[in-house]
DNA sequence: CTCCTTACCTAGAGGTCCTAGGTAATACTC
DNA sequence: GAGTATTACCTAGGACCTCTAGGTAAGGAG
């Protein structure tokens, strides 16, 4: 009997490629095993259960994926910078469902909650935003703000949550531009006082 | 052997109640049976599988979900208006997480589609937006910036995608004014032109 | 060529979805 | 209240999934 030659890496990856194809939550031990020719209970010498499989299946696409938004980054700066973010991050989520889901789980292991990739991101996103000057705690209010925006547009698109009467990439950009003007004009103490003030009386 | 009275609504209820207690994922017809003190082929009877249930499910929480609103957001106009949506949204989402996560499945039969809870959730939307005096196709980018943020947020918190070193409350209403901003300096073909001409010999 | 690691196996328990066909509790009619 | 119709709920069983325990054989190291 000729040995498939599983690895955890090799199994992780198919696993990778499987999401894709069928969707995260339809990775299954079994479909696993069937792709290898392999029985099942086989697997387990390579990974600890499902939930391990997908934490390791999360990272690798967590990985992958800031890798790919760090090459488009590079080298842009302002608006620039976030067009090229929003762009990398809709294109990897849109062509690796599967795995775009995979990097939305919640990792409960703490190791695995501030791995390199997450470290990266959050490294990018904030050196991304700093060219618009704002402080703690309007800095992580940006942040949070943008990675929302971005999840959750590349959600509702992935679900078919957005019905073809508008072009869906023309909507993403007017939406990444709105989000521009909105950090350039990020509403401070001040500000807001002021509106209050002006609405007031009415 | 007493019945145990099961209708329609009565398994979809207590499924709704279930989805907020273990997660929308982890509502299995065999957890709704043993609930109910009845064997799972029982319930086969009300209703037509999984996802049938599911389907009933979605509706049921978007039924809820957009009179949650609607009740905050009536008699608001503007700012108020969207403060009042975001925080009724916000709401709902984080105290019936399992329903929320229901409401965003992808309804595939297009009779559920186009529900009575979509059509409301679309008018109190676009109403809301018409004070910001946006034409389309400008107003459904704009419906779908508010969505995707609106979505994402919910789902990153309820994922405890947010770290605690910032309140998330605060947060999200520092995201709303933000997306009040970029509502009232919507980004229109002549603005981005002079911001291009005004950037490009950097 | 032997030994050891390990890739892969069989067997089996327990959970889930779902169908087919049956029994009994309720509601309806007279 | 007796007979009838409806349906709430049952048992039996197949298909698929997760995961454990314990075994066999393939591959490399000495």
């Amino acid at each position: 009997m000729a040995r498939a030659g599983l690895t955890v890496e090799r199994v992780v990856a198919a696993a990778a490629d499987l999401a894709d194809e069928v969707g995260f939550e339809n990775v299954t031990v079994s479909a696993l095993a069937r792709h290898f020719g392999v029985k099942d209970a086989s697997l387990y010498s390579h990974i600890k259960n499902v939930q391990d499989l997908r934490t390791r299946l999360a990272l690798l696409a967590g990985e992958e994926m800031i890798d790919h938004i760090a090459a488009a980054v590079a080298g842009c700066a302002g608006r620039d910078a976030l067009a090229a973010f929003a762009g990398a991050y809709r294109t990897y989520a849109l062509k690796h469902p599967g795995r775009y889901a995979a990097t939305q789980i919640r990792l409960d292991q703490p190791l695995a909650a501030d791995s390199r990739a997450m470290r990266r991101t959050a490294e990018i996103t904030y050196g991304m935003l700093r060219a618009y000057g704002l402080e703690e705690p309007d800095l992580t209010d940006a942040v949070r703000l943008l990675r929302s925006t971005f999840h959750g547009y590349c959600a509702l698109e992935a679900a078919g949550g957005f019905n073809a009467s508008r072009d869906v990439r023309a909507s993403w950009d007017k939406a990444v531009d709105a989000l521009h003007t909105a950090l350039e004009h990020w509403p401070r103490e001040e500000r807001r006082e002021a509106q209050r003030k002006e609405k007031s009386p009415s």
